[in-house]
DNA sequence: TTGTACGCGTTATCAA
DNA sequence: TTGATAACGCGTACAA
């Protein structure tokens, strides 16, 4: 089971070189307070050695990991790959690590990250996790990790936030859409466990309806473009119209195919509308209608934040996203 | 919520609980060899002052770090974020911390991640980055680091590969569409940079058009939809017909649009086929015909193969997958 | 069953 | 400018 890793360490450099190992870390910290000649002395040896510092042991000495967590529900969204994207391109400029975790839409799961979190020892976290709680997130804080949290609004010592906001944009668009003779039912596809940022647009979505006292209907689906596809299929068998707002493209464009494989018009017989677009939403066609938030530029954000919270230099600990409303194809241009 | 902590240490544990701190540490440990009446007494304790073991001091004493590092060109691919959400499954499942690296095509960039991989201390590696030549990860190798590395033959005492494989099935898709009587010109679309798995690919496409006496074009176009489809509306100005052979999805999207948009007919004026399909490549208009390996089993299989290597039980180093045909509605069904 | 003492590889604080 | 030496937080033989 043991790992015969042969590291070279500091000591066998020092002793190689001839000199203590005070002096050897002095020059891989390029600290001054060091002679031309040993250092040259010192460097040669260390390549010759093939010596690299063990990050784990300066990590403890320092009490610093150059290490950044990074808590998302899954890789496997467009949207999410964007924002890790964004992150990726500053942690590499900024000299930064990233440890991944994953919690797959379970809120255990997500708790159990947060413990590892906490043992991992990262010198900062952003959560994008829409089923975390706040209790769960302040935990992180009270074992002060720096943290940034997305989607969440959360206060703290050492928390900032960043809002994705697309309630306002999606209240527009409704009473839009009725104010200017939208004949259609709306409709919400609902995911289950799809996390808060659907949760509150529905919310958004019945609230709306209810105060312009116009009848709405939700209709529940998986979470992917396949099953998502048959049954709107079937769906289109019974129903030969209606306005449909996905949660993201995928799912957006499953219910498009499904209308246009079964002879019906978009958007002439049905609109579809997708809330979290990508590139995607001009990729398919008809194009998606959709609200867009650059993630990739949230991602660098949530990352500039963050490490300036970090060195303690944050000022406005919120800033907040708003969803950019672009209109395609799917949706008719009242 | 609680306060903001100072790091509680084992060794508070242990006063807190009047014990000594080996003692705790067999607790945290689930070792045997403790009263259950001093477990019980010490497990109240960590759970009052909130104790979390410093996952950076356990990994230095055991010289285990539970951490694997991933080396990927850059998150935003679709297959990639596929891949990544395999090994994240299998991460969770085994215990593993994910260590993210990005490189974005960039030699030089990835050079410097070896370093990092090195420094960081990981268990092992898992290397999906065209870009790394056999001597950089044999530079890995040689600090020992289990690595896994896909797409790129490697061989080595502590180095395993997974290998890719799409030669074969498209030789097989030009000698065939020839063989049928295929009329129209096959053009492979070079993306520069784009790694060597699209070099390979361009290589097949070349050596059997060669070997068919067939003439063919290479196209050049960037690794974007946008300006793909930019390119593709002024190529179709002046070319009304083509068998386009894409990269992957966006790519063959771009081009099957600016056809339709140009009044072309996909697939009877012009056929695109799609060389790493995802699930996209069923989703966009006409459905694209492709080939389709799936990434994410590939991550789990290059996890579990990982995880022998570490324990020193990966009999079979190599592992292929072979890319699987699925025609659909972008190209003739000769 | 429990405690002591040392080691893991580095940084940092003093003296020299 | 250099070199001992004490942390950093934990695991683990070995002893008690």
């Amino acid at each position: 089971m043991d790992n015969i890793k042969e590291r070279v360490t500091i000591y066998q450099v020092a002793q190689a070189s001839g000199v203590s190992l005070a002096t050897v870390s002095r020059v891989i910290n390029k600290q001054g307070n060091v002679t031309a000649a040993t250092r040259e002395k010192v460097e040669k040896t260390i390549e010759k050695l093939g010596y690299k510092p063990s990050g784990l042991a300066q990590s403890l000495a320092t009490n610093r990991t150059t290490n950044i967590g990074i808590v998302i529900p899954s890789a496997n969204y467009v949207y999410i790959s964007n924002f890790l994207n964004g992150i990726t391109d500053v942690a590499k400029e900024k000299g930064f690590s990233l440890t991944l975790f994953a919690t797959s839409h379970s809120r255990e799961e997500a708790i159990s990250v947060i413990e590892k979190v906490i043992t991992t020892h990262v010198d900062g976290a952003i959560i994008f996790d829409d089923e975390l709680d706040v209790d769960d997130i302040m935990k992180i804080n009270s074992y002060s990790v720096p943290t940034i949290v997305i989607n969440n609004k959360i206060q703290g010592e050492r928390v900032g936030y960043i809002t994705l906001a697309y309630e306002e944009a999606f209240r527009r668009l409704i009473t839009d859409y009725y104010e200017r003779g939208g004949k259609k039912e709306m409709a919400f596809v609902h995911v289950h466990d799809a996390g808060r940022l659907l949760a509150r647009s529905e919310k958004t979505f019945l609230d709306t309806h209810q105060k312009l006292g116009r009848l709405y209907k939700v209709i529940n689906c998986d979470d992917s473009y396949s099953h998502t596809y048959s049954d709107f299929c079937d769906y289109f068998k019974n129903y030969k119209s209606g306005y449909f707002i996905a949660y993201r493209d995928s799912i957006a464009a499953a219910i498009e195919n499904a209308a246009t494989d079964n002879g019906l018009r978009v958007p002439e017989d049905v609109e579809v509308f997708s809330l979290v677009g990508t590139k995607y939403a001009k990729i398919v066609r008809p194009t998606l209608s959709s609200f867009i938030i650059d993630m990739a530029e949230v991602g660098k954000r949530a990352m500039y934040m963050l490490i300036d919270l970090i060195h303690r230099e944050l000022n406005d600990k919120s800033c907040r996203f708003d969803a950019h409303l672009e209109k395609r194809n799917s949706t008719i241009d009242l």
